[in-house]
DNA sequence: ACACGGTGTCATGCT
DNA sequence: GTAGCATGACACCGT
């Protein structure tokens, strides 16, 4: 699978469609290797069924609609067989259910069946999401390489019978109650188990059997160039993996051989009955196809926002499409300011004058627009002075979301998106919230609504974000009135001093944050120099208290000429400028006070 | 009903 | 003189 991918990928400027690939892929693996095989096989199992038809084994099946299969030699067989036969009924006379022989009745429900097997994951996943899990998981995650053997190799285990719903079982029995049909289901169901499980077509709920039922005309209609390439049974892989990733090419590839499943069911009504369902669902809008292929794809490992609807309305537009895709990813490259309205989440791209500011409001004015259902198209197309046809700007808005090529979840990105000024910026400052949001709408809202009053052809963030160059060149191209010049001009101002406001606050609180902090670390330097002061003073306290000892200790040294200790109350001891100590009495101290203190004890 | 925060807008000064 | 920015002040709105 990654090979075809990258051969895929590296000629896909060539043109190269990833069948291709596919296709030889599938040959070397499979037709030459195990059509021709079970095919043999195939062909004596159903010739001992016809013989036990003959016999008249009718009752067994339909009453408990599930059918003992016969041992071993057949039973595995239709699993293995499928892809085989697919593939080499795809000219098979479905028209002719009714006129044809026993015999084609045989080899048609010999092949139909087994191959549904096989389709069952595939086909009629719709049916029930049990079957999903079933389904070979390369084939949601890459749809395209289900062309590859894998797929179709490992038939899936037959369906438990409890699948089956009883709609499909009344179905089912319809269908049994057909005289030909009885007598070639009959025969062939002895063989296999799977047959009571296989989910009918003609369930209203089934949806990949629609595309079974498409026309054969648009068979080479749709597809001409991989049709002769892309054998039948490669059909069973697309309906599974109608894929999100696919483009748009490879979309159309499968729209096309979509119909070629035509060749597996036989009975032309049943066309008659699915196909209008599938007209009706499509028209019912994408949620009921996508409700009921959700449920069917739930188990997909890929995400397949692609669903039949998607196919279908490629069949019914595929340039539309295309030009949708073009445009989504044209416009982030655009620098006429279009291109920020309609690609608000292309923040890297529209980074001009103000960051990720500019281009912010564009979500707004889609509110806005939105709030005005009926103006809005039409509206902004006049606003835009573009070649858009309402329907492609409308649509093309909501695919530029930041989903990007998600498609299914376009629905709802405004209410999610970030605001302008979030992306500006203002996404880490305190003010950012919910309500933000809401007001800028609001607020934005009026210069668009007198905008649009005024028949501006600028949107709110053009007017508001281009340079000065731009936006007078801009101004230039259009002749605009009076009013209309006053209005875009304060709308301009507006926005300038909105976002310089804006600014302002932020750095408001990045200065309050910032005195905030200093006024923390100068706290902090306080308390440390206060420690120190009461430090300092504990050794100073303590040093006077050694020096008192100190003095008293010297002084209690001393002695006169008879040998007695000086009192210390008439001495002191003291000391002078150059070291000396002297013995003054007290009194001559007192008298020394005066003139001299520096003499005075310690 | 009131307080408060967030935001847009205006007026003004400055570059 | 004009455009743009910065900012105080005010009003509005939502919580």
């Amino acid at each position: 699978m990654e090979l075809i991918d990258i051969l895929w990928k590296q000629d896909i400027d060539l043109g190269a469609r990833r069948e291709v690939y596919d296709y030889n892929h599938r040959q070397k693996e499979h037709e030459l290797r195990r059509q021709r095989e079970l095919e043999e096989e195939k062909q004596q199992h159903l010739v001992l069924e016809q013989e036990k038809a003959l016999l008249a084994q009718l009752q067994l099946d339909e009453e408990t609609g599930e059918y003992i299969p016969r041992p071993p030699p057949s039973a595995p067989l239709p699993s293995a067989v499928a892809p085989l036969e697919v593939t080499q009924n795809v000219s098979f006379p479905e028209e002719n259910a009714d006129t044809m022989s026993f015999d084609e009745c045989l080899q048609l429900l010999a092949d139909t069946f087994p191959v549904e097997e096989t389709e069952n994951p595939s086909v009629c996943v719709d049916t029930t999401a049990v079957s999903a899990p079933m389904m070979p998981p390369e084939q949601p995650a890459v749809p395209l390489a289900t062309l590859s053997p894998g797929p179709l190799l490992p038939p899936p285990p037959s369906p438990p019978p409890h699948r089956m719903s009883l709609d499909l079982e009344q179905a089912w029995m319809e269908l049994l109650s057909l005289p030909e049909l009885q007598q070639c289901l009959s025969m062939q169901m002895e063989d296999t188990l799977e047959i009571p499980t296989y989910p009918l077509p003609n369930s209203p709920e089934v949806q990949h059997p629609n595309y079974t039922f498409y026309p054969m005309t648009n068979l080479t209609d749709r597809a001409p160039n991989s049709l002769n390439v892309c054998p039948a049974e490669f059909m069973n892989t697309f309906d599974v993996s109608v894929p999100s990733m696919v483009p748009p090419d490879n979309l159309s590839l499968m729209k096309a051989k979509a119909p070629q499943l035509n060749a597996k069911f036989p009975a032309e009504n049943f066309c008659d009955i699915f196909y209008p369902n599938a007209i009706l669902e499509k028209s019912s809008g994408q949620h009921g196809l996508e409700g009921n292929e959700s449920n069917a794809m739930s188990d997909i490992p890929n995400k397949s926002p692609f669903t039949p609807v998607d196919i279908y309305s490629l069949s019914a537009g595929d340039a539309f499409d295309r030009s949708k895709e073009n445009l989504t990813a044209e416009l982030p490259d655009s620098d006429s300011g279009i291109s920020s309205n309609i690609s608000p989440n292309a923040s890297s791209s529209g980074k001009s004058v103000y960051g990720d500011e500019s281009f912010g409001y564009s979500d707004s004015d889609m509110e806005e627009m939105d709030h005005n259902p009926g103006s809005v198209e039409s509206d902004y197309s006049e606003m835009f002075l573009l070649n858009f046809q309402p329907d492609d700007l409308q649509r093309a808005i909501p695919l530029s979301a930041p989903m990007g090529q998600s498609q299914q979840q376009e629905k709802k990105p405004k209410q999610h998106k970030t605001y302008p000024a979030e992306e500006n910026g203002h996404n880490n400052a305190p003010f950012t919230k919910d309500k933000q949001k809401k007001r800028s709408e609001v607020r934005l809202s009026r210069d668009g609504q007198r905008a649009k009053a005024l028949k501006i052809p600028f949107t709110v963030d053009m007017i508001t974000n281009l340079p000065v160059d731009d936006f007078n060149e801009m101004m230039s191209k259009h002749q605009l009135n009076e009013a209309q010049l006053a209005l875009v001009r304060d709308i301009r101002r507006r926005g300038k001093n909105k976002v310089a406001a804006q600014n302002c606050r932020k750095r408001k609180m990045e200065n309050i944050v910032g005195l905030e902090s200093n006024l923390d670390s100068l706290k902090e330097e306080k308390e440390r120099l206060l420690e120190e002061k009461s430090k300092n003073i504990t050794n100073l306290k303590e040093m006077k208290q050694q020096l008192n000892s100190l003095y008293l200790e010297v002084f209690s040294m001393l002695r006169d000429e008879k040998g007695n200790s000086y009192s210390p109350s008439d001495y002191s001891l003291q000391q002078s400028t150059d070291g000396n100590v002297f013995l003054v009495p007290r009194i001559k101290k007192t008298f020394m006070k005066s003139e001299d203190s520096v003499l005075s004890p310690l």
